[in-house]
DNA sequence: TCACTGATCGTCT
DNA sequence: GACGATCAGTGAG
């Protein structure tokens, strides 16, 4: 089910982990390989006030002619970034008050990308609470807006390159992933029968309804 | 735990 | 002017 992945060294207790930024080259070429790939990397966000990182437990994959897909009416301004090479963040913002984080997926031009739904914090906790509002440890990045709250993403990271040093970037996973479950997307009402969501099994991080997760 | 609803505003038609 | 890859709050079972 999971392509073989090399794994960071193992966290101690003492000192932080070492975080190993992938390359470009690790990257599935194709969107929904790279969206069950994502489960289980670390997204690091570099904050003025320190280095926040996070597990990601559930993603999305949008394909090329896909109708759900922000990319399917073409190129415009706001989605210009899921046009960009694999590995380029994709911000977009949602009902108002929300933003999404999106990795770009396929080659330059081909309108692809995986939505990170949700994570597990790892690192930089204290200041997650702090943007989240000091709520329960489990919901800091349980949903797709959640997430980018918490890790302070916005529109100013749209385009950036995941695979360069910077404000925001991938990096190996830290420990082994658990079993991938696959199902429907959440919340969309084009395409939406099309088994494209991919999640941790257990993991108590996953978005959506228990039912489904 | 789930279903329902209002909030809120950028983007596109 | 309508819609949307969401969320928090509320109430029912």
């Amino acid at each position: 089910m999971t392509s073989p992945r090399a794994l960071a060294p193992k966290p101690s207790s003492k000192r932080p982990p070492r975080l190993a930024r992938l390359r470009r080259g690790e990257l599935p070429p194709d969107a929904e390989a790279l969206a069950r790939f994502l489960v289980g990397v670390t997204v690091v966000r570099e904050l003025p006030e320190g280095r926040a990182f996070a597990r990601i437990v559930e993603t999305e994959a949008y394909l090329p002619g896909d109708a759900a897909a922000h990319s399917f009416h073409g190129e415009t301004a706001r989605n210009r970034s899921l046009f960009l090479r694999r590995g380029h963040a994709y911000v977009y913002f949602i009902y108002g008050n929300h933003y999404c984080f999106n990795v770009s997926a396929g080659d330059a031009g081909t309108g692809a990308g995986v939505l990170v739904r949700a994570g597990e914090p790892l690192a930089g906790i204290e200041l997650m609470r702090a943007r989240r509002g000091g709520i329960a440890d489990r919901d800091l990045m349980r949903g797709p807006g959640r997430f980018a709250q918490a890790l302070g993403i916005d529109r100013s990271l749209d385009g950036v390159d995941l695979c360069a040093p910077g404000g925001l970037w991938l990096a190996a996973p830290l420990r082994s992933t658990g079993p991938l479950v696959a199902s429907r997307r959440i919340g969309i009402t084009k395409e939406a029968d099309r088994v494209l969501r991919f999640y941790e099994l257990g993991s108590r991080f996953v978005s959506g309804p228990s039912r489904i997760a």
